[in-house]
RNA sequence: GAUCCCAUCGUCUAGUUAGGCCUAGGACAGCGGGUUUUCAUCUCGCCAACACGGGUUCAAAUCCCGUUGGGAUCACCA
């Protein structure tokens, strides 16, 4: 297929959401996939709101996700810049094109004025709102006090032939001639606004296919009536259903976390958020599980919904529990270094073999760290009930298990259960009989991994210290 | 209110473009059984849906209309 050109185009108002990450990966899929190029662009002309900050932030999160950039502010590119507050000479351009061309005009009207007119149609139950053309034709010149621009919105229909939906018609009549540039000092031309520069950028980015939220299928129309006034050809848009809390409501913070960051500090890999962004609102037969690299060669927008779809935390908890049982080790391993030193524990010295136990048993980074407490320091939480009722009973036993591992000069695993193994058929005594106690003795409660495992990870000193304070 | 979008198990979804292969498939969650030194894993099974009403057709989850329900948007925010 021919190579495409997609972007992301992010305002710095705030940390990377799920919804914006899914819209991100999207994009770069179908670029990948195509063999064409991705673009980062921030869209900053919100200059009150905007913080560099947030754009570090975006980006960083962007890449944890494993998404690259061909284009971008901090990459640079063919078009740069990538900023749109420092793009704002090409748009001014644009703007007295349009102006010369009689495509838009200016408007003096002021705001409280707009503000009446809205109330007005608000209490009159106007079928038709908006903005009533007052200086649609009074051909203002530049030095006509503060003034906007807005669009010349010709008559009309204007139809989205949407990528998931399908042609979608809107009759131009209930556009307004809305307003592409806000009104600057000393009565010039101020910051452009968001429907005309991401425009503008994409005709001048050369970008082909744009995909984002539903929520952007009403700005459609508007947009496609500026690159008909700039005589450009439009991209192909596609529109995806939202992402809602699990109630049905609009995602906040409310019903669960919305960044995307919150989500690696809960202990979600990269990779399964990739994987259960991709599965919501999207879908490839019945498969379930996806590698990026499966991904990008099977993305396609036919896959994509029309619906929108609920935010599951259990299944991505799910998913992520696979991929806990999939990454290789040493990631899994650098990973949850990272929630150990969070807890303040130093490197242990058993740590891939304590990683390796627990991974298979829990389904996050942090049920991980949590669980590993109780190798890395004496506050692990004990089942003082479970406790009083298994150690007293099952002192002899006790007793004698720990007799045998003191004896023993090998403290591997294999060693352990050769010795545990001998010494129960000696005595007669099941399996089951021992581990028990044991576990209770060396972790407080009756869960946990395998004996053996824990003997070892624990280490000859703790486990028989802990084994010993069993009996007393 | 206006414009637009959407509608399959509790959730994510397959099936809808080209109507019969669907007494609707998979996955998560839930419930029950098995495996395991415990837990987890794994495994077997159960529960569970085409929103409603009209059409069109030999045949509708699939096409059409309406209703209802949900959502998005109506800024000198993006």
């Amino acid at each position: 297929m021919t190579p495409l050109r997609l972007r992301f185009a992010p305002s710095p108002t705030g940390n990377l959401h799920i919804g914006g990450a899914r819209t991100a990966l999207f994009n770069w899929l179908l670029s990948r996939h195509s063999g064409g190029q991705f673009v980062i662009r921030v869209e900053d002309t919100d200059v009150e709101r905007s913080k560099r900050v947030f754009e570090d932030a975006i980006l960083h999160e962007l890449r944890w996700l494993g998404l690259d950039w061909d284009e971008g502010p901090d990459v640079g590119g063919p078009h740069a810049p990538y900023r749109q507050t420092e793009r704002l000479d090409r748009y001014n351009i644009v703007i007295q094109q349009l102006l010369a061309a009689g495509k838009a005009y200016r408007c003096t009207c002021a705001e409280d004025r707009l503000d009446a007119l809205r109330a007005e149609q608000e209490s009159a139950k106007a079928a038709r709102r908006g903005y009533d053309g007052r200086c649609r034709d009074l051909r203002h010149g530049p030095d006509a006090g503060p003034h906007v621009i807005r669009l010349r919105v010709p008559e009309g229909e204007t139809i989205v032939d949407d990528l998931v939906k399908g042609p979608v018609h809107f009759a131009n009549a209930d556009i307004e001639d809305f307003v592409i540039a806000r009104a600057g000092e000393g009565g010039r031309i101020g910051m452009p606004m968001y429907n005309f520069v991401v425009t503008a950028d994409d005709v001048d980015m050369g970008i082909t296919h744009v995909l984002r939220g539903d929520e952007h299928l009403i700005n459609t129309p508007k947009q496609l009536l500026i690159y008909a006034a700039m005589g450009a050809a439009p991209p192909r848009f596609g529109h995806m259903p939202l992402i809602l809390a699990l109630d049905g409501s609009k995602m906040s913070k409310r019903n669960g976390e919305t960044s995307v960051g919150a989500y690696r500090d809960l202990g979600i890999h990269p990779e399964a958020m990739v994987c259960y962004l991709a599965r919501l609102g999207w879908s490839c037969g019945d498969q379930e599980l996806f590698t990026i690299a499966e991904l990008t060669t099977l993305f396609t927008t036919q896959g994509i919904g029309s619906s929108p779809s609920k935010w599951d935390m259990e299944k991505l908890t799910w998913v992520n529990g696979q991929w806990m049982r999939s990454l290789p080790a040493d990631v899994i391993g650098t990973r949850a270094r990272g929630f150990f030193a969070a807890r303040g524990w130093a490197e242990h010295p058993r740590e891939a073999a304590l990683v390796a136990c627990l991974r298979e048993r829990t389904r996050t980074l942090v049920e991980l760290a949590d669980a590993a407490r109780v190798f890395f320091a004496d506050d692990y939480p004990k089942d003082d009930a479970v406790m009083a009722a298994t150690l007293p009973a099952a002192r002899e036993t006790l007793l004698g298990v720990t007799e045998v591992l003191d004896g023993c000069a090998d403290w591997s695993e294999a060693s352990l259960e050769a010795a545990v193994h001998g010494w129960c058929e000696a005595k007669g005594i099941k399996l089951g009989k021992v581990a028990q106690p044991v576990r209770v003795a060396l972790c407080g409660q009756k869960v946990g991994p395998g004996l053996y495992q824990t003997l070892h990870v624990l280490g000859r000193e703790v486990a028989l210290a802990r084994l010993r304070a069993a009996c007393a």
